[in-house]
RNA sequence: GGGGAAGUGCUGGAAUUGGCAGACAGGCGUGACUUAGGAUCACGUGCCCUCGGGCGUGAGGGUUCAAGUCCCUCCUUCCCCACCA
C-alpha cells in the first residue's frame, strides 16, 4: 500500500464503490425517522463553478452527519433543464437547446459525482424530459379545473423588428433596446395566462411553521406588500366610475386633483379634444419610459392635464383628471386621489403644476395649517379639519369613521391591497413546457384531456430567431382537433415559466419514474414535508414564494399535505473570484471545479469550501488559504500510517484522560456546529483535536492502542465533511466497510468535562491574574483563591473590595 | 427612497451568546532537516512601552462589576426592491 496521500488514486475507487453498494439510496423504513434533505437543483445553462460546490457539499456534509445519528436520510439531485437562458446559450452555439442542454447536464453529472455526495441517484429528475414535464401540465390542468389559472391582457416587451418578445434581461440599456437588433422596445398587450396566487396572499404572510431566516420572511413579507385601506368610487362627471386605492381614508377631503396611469383605460374618454394631443404624446413618451432607469431616485414628476374632471364622492367637489407616470397600472387601480396637504409626490405634483393644496389633518404640535405656506406635504395623522361632517375627528378614529361614512353613502369601504401580482405563467419561447390547452373555434379554450399528457414539445423547430415564436412557426405542430367536438382547432404555443417546473420538483423526487400520477402517494406520506432546504438567498422572493403557493394550492384541490412544503431553510452566501468580484467568464476569475479537484482531490476542495468562509457570508476564493486544508488532510493521512510503526508504549493515565477529554468534546462541538449549519467551526474543531492527537504521540506516552481509538473516533467525526479519505483510513485501521454505515460517536458530558480550569482574576474589570483551579471550585473557594493572589493584592493596593463577583467556572471580578 | 446583511490582526475567520478578544488556518519572520517535496518539523507574529504596564473589535456616546456582544447617534461596504397611493 502506498503510503503517500493520493486523492485521484482513492475518490473515484470509492466513489464507484458507494455507487455499486447503492450505499445512499434512500428507502423507505417505517422503522426509522425520516428526514428529506432537499438542495437546490442546478439549472442546466452551463457546467458548474465553485460556487454550486459551496451550496451543495456542507449541505452534504449535514445530510451524512444526520444519516449518521440514525436518521434515514433522503438527499436526492436533479436538473431544472427549461428555460430561457438555455435558449439563448443554444441559440449562441448554434446548437439545439435540448442537445445543448443534455449534453450539459451529463456533464453536470461527472462533475456532482466527483464530488463525493451521497446524492441518491435513483431518484434523479429532469424537468425537460417528457416524463417529468407531462405532470407540470397535468398541474396546470389542475389549476385550469379549478379557477386558479386564467387569462389576460397583459403587457410584454416587444421587438418590433425581430417580431418577438423579450424577456427583461434582453432589453439593454437606458434606451431600452433589444439586445439582438438594438431596436428600441415597445410595449404590446398579449393575452397571457395567470395563477392566482394573489389568493393566497394573506395565508403566505404566515410563517408560524416555518424555521425559515428572518430575511427571507422579510423579504417575502415585503415582496406581498399588504397594505390596508379603503377602496373609494370617484366617477367622471360623465358617470363613469374610477376606483380608486387610498390607505389614507381620512385624508379625502383634501383630494384636489386625481391622476391616472398613462394607460389607464378612462384616459381616452376623459381627454377633451384641446387636450388630446398633449395628452397622446405624453402616453406615447411614458409607453417608452416608464420603466427607464428607475435608479433616477429623485426624478421630477411629470404629467398633462386630460381636459375631464371628476367628482370626490365625499363631498361632490368637481377636480381636475390628470395622467401622470408616478401613477403605476401595475399597483392598485392605476389611479389615485392625489392629496398634496398629505402625500409628498402629490405635493410636488401640485406645486409643479399650481394645483390646489388644502390641509385636512392637524397632526400633534400644529395649531393651523396653510396650503399655500407649505414647503412639504405633512403624512403625519391626526385631527381631521377641513372634512365636511368628520371635521374634529381625533387622528386615532378618523380611519375607521371615514370607512363607516363611506360605507353610509355607499360609495367605498375597507379594503386590502397588494403588491404581489398574481403569476404570469406564459412565455413566448420554445425551450419550456407547453400549456396544455387548444382552442376551437366552437368551444373555446378547451383543456387538452389527461389522458393525452403530455403535450410533447417538438424537436424539428427552427429554433434560430426568425421573429416568430418557434412553436407558431412550426408547420403542423400547432394543428390539432378539438378534444371535445373534434373539429379543427390550434394548440397554445406558449410555454410555461420555468419557475413552475421548479415549484414541485421536491415532489418528483419521490418518485420519479412513476406514471400514474406526479407522484406516488406512499412515497408522500412517508418522506414529505421537505425536512431541510438548502439554497440561494437570490431565491427568496421568487421560488419560495411560487413554490410554497403551489402546495398550499394543492393542498386545497387535496393533492397535497400539510400547509407548508419545506420546514427549514437555510441560505448560503455567494462564493467570489479570487479578486472579490462575482465570478464570470467575461472577468477570467471563474474558479472551475474538475480544475480544484484535479489539484487537491474532493475532500480537501470539500473541506476547503467549508472552512475558508462563513458559510451564510460566502467571500472571495482564497487560492492561498487551501493549503491550511492540504495540510491538514495529510497530517491526518501520515498519522494514520505511522501507526503501523509505532512501538509498543505504556499510556499515561493522564495523557489518555486528556485525549479523551479534546474527543468528546470535539464530538459535542462538530455535532452543535453541523446542527447550527456552522461549517467552518467544524472544520477547525477537527484540526484541533488532529493536533491534540499529534501531541500526544509526541509526547511518547501515547501508546498504540490508545492512539487507534483516538484516530477512530477523529475518522468518524471526518466522514461527513471529508467522506473518502475518512472511508480509506477507516479501513487501513482494519474497520469494516462503510465509515458511513457506522453510528455517530456518542457524547459523554462526564468524559468531555475539564478537571481543572483556568479561573481569571480581574480588579475593576481588568484582567490581573490567571490561577489554575479545580473545576469544581467553590463560589467560596474562588474568592479567596482571588482575594490571596498576589497580582490582585498589588492592583487593589490596599483597599477593601467592595464587591467582588464570582462566575461560576470562569472568573473573578474584584472591585474596590 | 425603502428593506436586508455586515464592519474584529497583513488575510480568511473564532469568541461557550454579557465574562481571558484574536481559537483554527493562511501569509510573513527565524531556525532545523535535507536525494528538492505541492516538502516537512520547531519557535515567533495585534499596536505601544521607561518591561511595571498601557491601548486595542468602523466612529462617538450610554447601560453594566464586566461590552466585539445590549441601547442611542453617526459613518462605510455589499445585496435585494424600487414613484406602492
Amino acid at each position: 500500500m502506498e503510503e503517500r496521500y493520493k486523492p485521484e488514486e482513492i475518490e473515484p475507487r470509492w466513489q464507484a464503490r458507494w455507487e455499486a453498494d447503492q450505499l445512499y439510496k434512500a428507502e423507505i423504513d417505517h422503522q426509522r425517522q425520516k428526514y428529506y434533505f432537499l438542495t437546490m437543483l442546478p439549472y442546466t445553462s452551463g457546467d458548474m463553478h465553485i460556487g454550486h460546490w459551496f451550496a451543495m457539499t456542507p449541505s452534504d456534509a449535514r445530510a451524512r452527519y444526520l444519516r449518521m445519528r440514525g436518521y434515514n436520510v433522503m438527499f436526492p439531485i436533479g436538473f431544472d433543464a427549461f428555460g430561457l437562458p438555455a435558449e439563448n446559450a443554444a441559440i449562441e452555439r448554434d446548437i439545439h437547446p435540448k442537445q445543448w442542454t443534455y449534453k450539459n447536464i451529463a456533464n453536470q453529472r461527472r462533475q456532482l459525482r466527483s464530488m463525493g455526495a451521497m446524492w441518491d441517484w435513483s431518484r434523479e429528475a429532469i424537468s425537460a424530459d417528457p416524463s417529468y414535464y407531462r405532470w407540470t401540465q397535468w398541474f396546470f390542468l389542475q389549476f385550469l379545473k379549478n379557477d386558479l389559472a386564467y387569462k389576460k391582457l397583459s403587457p410584454v416587451d416587444w421587438c418590433p423588428h425581430c417580431n418577438t418578445t423579450l424577456a427583461r434581461e434582453q432589453v439593454i440599456g437606458e434606451n431600452r433596446v433589444c439586445e439582438r437588433c438594438k431596436t428600441p422596445v415597445i410595449k404590446k398587450d398579449l393575452d397571457q395566462w395567470f395563477f392566482r396566487i394573489t389568493r393566497y396572499a394573506d395565508e403566505l404572510l404566515d410563517f408560524s411553521l416555518l424555521d425559515w431566516p428572518e430575511t427571507v420572511k422579510t423579504l417575502q413579507t415585503n415582496w406581498i406588500g399588504r397594505s390596508e385601506g379603503a377602496s373609494v368610487r370617484f366617477e367622471t362627471e360623465a358617470g363613469d366610475p374610477i376606483e380608486v386605492f387610498t390607505t389614507r381614508p381620512d385624508t379625502l377631503w383634501g383630494a384636489t386633483f386625481m391622476v391616472l396611469a398613462p394607460e389607464h383605460s378612462l384616459v381616452e374618454k376623459l381627454t377633451t379634444d384641446e387636450q388630446r394631443e398633449q395628452v397622446e404624446a405624453y402616453i406615447h413618451q411614458a409607453a417608452r419610459q416608464s420603466d427607464i432607469e428607475r435608479e433616477a431616485v429623485d426624478k421630477e414628476k411629470t404629467g398633462v392635464f386630460t381636459g375631464g374632471f371628476a367628482i370626490n364622492p365625499v363631498n361632490d367637489e368637481r377636480i381636475p383628471v390628470w395622467i401622470a407616470d408616478y401613477v403605476l397600472m401595475t399597483y392598485g387601480t392605476g389611479a389615485i386621489m392625489a392629496v398634496p396637504a398629505h402625500d409628498q409626490r402629490d405635493f410636488e405634483f401640485a406645486r409643479k403644476y399650481d394645483l390646489e393644496v388644502r390641509p385636512v389633518i392637524l397632526p400633534k404640535g400644529y395649531d393651523s395649517l396653510d396650503g399655500d405656506e407649505m414647503s412639504e406635504a405633512i403624512p403625519a395623522h391626526g385631527e381631521m379639519i377641513n372634512s365636511g361632517p368628520l371635521s374634529g375627528t381625533p387622528g386615532d378614529e378618523a380611519f375607521e369613521r371615514t370607512i363607516d361614512f363611506l360605507k353610509s353613502k355607499a360609495v367605498g369601504e375597507f379594503s386590502v391591497n397588494y403588491r404581489l401580482h398574481d403569476w404570469l405563467i406564459s412565455r413566448q419561447r420554445y425551450w419550456g413546457a407547453p400549456i396544455p390547452v387548444v382552442y376551437c373555434p366552437e368551444c373555446g379554450i378547451v383543456p387538452v384531456p389527461e389522458d393525452q399528457l403530455p403535450v410533447e414539445l417538438p424537436d424539428d423547430v427552427e429554433w434560430r430567431p426568425t421573429g416568430e415564436s418557434p412553436l407558431k412557426f412550426h408547420p403542423t405542430w400547432k394543428t390539432t382537433t378539438c378534444p371535445d367536438c373534434g373539429g379543427p382547432a390550434e394548440r397554445e404555443t406558449d410555454t410555461m415559466d420555468t419557475f413552475m417546473c421548479s415549484s414541485w420538483y421536491h415532489l418528483r423526487y419521490l418518485s420519479p419514474g412513476y406514471d400514474k400520477g406526479p407522484f406516488d402517494q406512499r412515497e408522500y406520506d412517508y418522506w414529505m414535508p421537505v425536512d431541510t432546504y438548502t439554497g440561494g438567498v437570490e431565491h427568496a422572493t421568487m421560488h419560495l414564494i411560487y413554490t410554497r403557493f403551489f402546495h398550499k394550492a394543492c393542498r386545497d384541490l387535496g393533492i397535497t399535505e400539510g400547509h407548508e412544503p419545506m420546514l427549514q431553510l437555510r441560505n448560503q452566501g455567494h462564493i467570489l473570484g479570487p479578486d472579490g468580484q462575482r465570478m464570470s467568464k467575461s472577468r477570467g476569475n471563474v474558479i472551475d471545479p474538475d480544475e480544484q479537484v484535479a489539484m487537491y482531490g474532493a475532500d480537501t476542495v470539500r473541506a476547503y469550501l467549508m472552512f475558508g468562509n462563513r458559510w451564510t457570508e460566502g467571500g472571495a476564493w482564497n487560492p492561498e488559504n487551501i493549503q491550511g486544508v492540504v495540510r491538514w488532510l495529510n497530517r491526518v493521512w501520515t498519522l494514520v500510517y505511522e501507526l503501523k510503526d509505532m512501538p509498543a508504549a505504556e499510556t499515561e493515565a493522564g495523557i489518555e484522560r486528556e485525549v479523551v477529554r479534546k474527543i468528546h468534546q470535539t464530538i459535542r462541538h462538530v455535532s452543535n456546529d453541523l446542527e447550527q449549519f456552522e461549517f467552518n467551526t467544524v472544520i477547525s474543531a477537527l484540526m484541533e483535536l488532529t493536533n491534540e492527537l499529534y501531541a500526544a504521540r509526541d509526547g511518547g506516552k501515547f501508546g498504540p492502542a490508545e492512539l487507534r481509538s483516538g484516530l477512530e473516533s477523529l475518522l468518524l467525526l471526518m466522514a461527513p465533511e471529508v467522506p473518502h479519505i475518512a472511508e480509506e483510513l477507516w479501513q487501513e485501521l482494519g474497520k469494516p466497510y462503510s465509515i458511513h454505515k457506522q453510528p455517530w460517536p456518542e457524547f459523554d458530558p462526564e468524559l468531555a468535562k475539564e478537571d481543572e480550569i483556568t479561573l481569571v482574576i480581574q480588579v475593576n474589570g481588568k484582567v490581573r491574574d490567571r490561577i489554575t483551579v479545580p473545576a469544581e471550585i467553590s463560589e467560596q473557594a474562588a474568592r479567596q483563591a482571588a482575594l490571596a493572589s498576589e497580582a490582585a493584592q498589588r492592583f487593589m493596593e490596599g483597599k477593601e473590595p467592595s464587591e467582588v463577583i464570582v462566575v461560576p467556572g470562569r472568573l473573578v471580578n474584584i472591585v474596590v
